[in-house]
DNA sequence: CGTATACACAACCATATGGTTGTAGGTCAG
DNA sequence: CTGACCTACAACCATATGGTTGTGTATACG
């Protein structure tokens, strides 16, 4: 999930795509790299999640799902809450003049 | 810095560090691999600024940095932007009846 | 029907990544 | 000073990654 979050390209195509949804091809044209390319890129931000593929026609419409957006969020939430923990151990470190 | 984050060993240290200080060696006692390898991750990390090292003696404690973490933090902020941007184009949408 | 478009997928390549071992430099204890 | 310990760094290796091109399949158009 970070790791799919860890490529600019992928990260512009999830910003894109939470916009409003693009055609695989569509968003292709916006990168200075083959639809392939893309393609791939698409792929692995499917399997992370991160975005929802829909099939209309012969085009595949790419959609941001902004609840994966949520996961990654809540990770960071949770490291930070150990760090809460820290700050809150040296409070009251200070507070005892243990220094 | 979301690759410095995309690998689950270098999310633990940023993790164990965030809670107290910890010297180089003794994080690599609790990783299954060299003490080489969690060195090449705490370098990562440190040039990611997701941690900090400081010298004592011959140690290297390594600390974690919360305000990187609310940079990574801030970057989600900013790409949920774009969906609350959607959302209410939608809610606009179905306000006004168009479909 | 044939052709063009949109996508998926495989094969391939260069480079990055995560791991190893080995070597070398500081620092502390005796 | 010597030896043990902590760290840094380079060389090396296997695999993953991001890119390419080519091929196959489904859909739309004339």
């Amino acid at each position: 999930m970070f790791h799919a979050l860890a490529d600019a390209t992928r990260r512009d195509i999830v910003r894109r795509t939470l916009d409003r949804s693009f055609s695989v091809s569509t968003l292709a044209r916006g990168y200075p790299m083959s639809f392939a390319a893309v393609q791939k890129h698409v792929a692995v931000l499917e399997r992370a999640g991160l975005v929802t593929k829909q099939r209309r026609g012969r085009e595949h419409l790419v959609a941001g799902n902004p609840a994966a957006l949520r996961t990654a969020h809540d990770a960071l939430d949770q490291l930070e809450l150990a760090w809460r923990d820290r700050v809150t151990r040296m409070d009251r470190l200070l507070a005892t003049d243990d220094l």
